[in-house]
DNA sequence: AGGTTGACTGGGG
DNA sequence: TCCCCAGCCAACC
């Protein structure tokens, strides 16, 4: 069970995975048509993370075949439309949304550890426990 | 049309 | 883990 915890992290791990590789064929395939827009993509995917779990931005962009357009969709999180769990979006470390996009980083956290994600001493999200895997 | 920017990431040191 | 550099992509000016 620890390995597939800690397989869950790295993306590149995910991208050999034949399983990562048929979710985001199929995100892509699905909204890719049908949209035509990077951000709604996005949307439609951080729409499915579940509470209690967190996605990072390089495994949402990843998620639509865009494994590098990380920064992209922390864009597209600054757009996010009301509703959207954009606080359960967090960078590879397990980090909060810099600034006060949330009113502060604390408020994000509160937000998090109210529907179970596991803090660190070190002010960072359990990324092994909390990372959403999409499968 | 072209340059800059951004809620990022991975690699090398 | 942190710092610096390069890459990627769409929005903005």
């Amino acid at each position: 069970m620890k390995d597939r915890l800690n397989s869950g992290i790295g993306f590149g791990s995910a991208a050999s995975c034949p399983d990562s590789a048929d979710a985001a064929n199929d995100a892509d395939a699905a909204d890719t048509a049908s949209t035509g827009g990077f951000f709604r993509q996005v949307y439609a995917i951080v729409g499915q993370i579940p509470a209690g779990r967190v996605a990072t931005y390089g495994q949402i962009a990843a998620l639509l075949g865009r494994p590098l357009a990380a920064k992209m969709v922390g864009f597209a999180m600054s757009q996010a439309p009301a509703g959207l769990p954009c606080h359960r979006v967090v960078n590879r470390l397990g980090e909060m949304a810099p600034r006060d996009i949330f009113g502060s980083p604390a408020f994000q956290q509160r937000l998090l550890e109210d529907e179970g994600i596991v803090f660190l001493p070190n002010g960072r999200i359990d990324m092994k426990k909390c990372l959403w895997d999409p499968r």
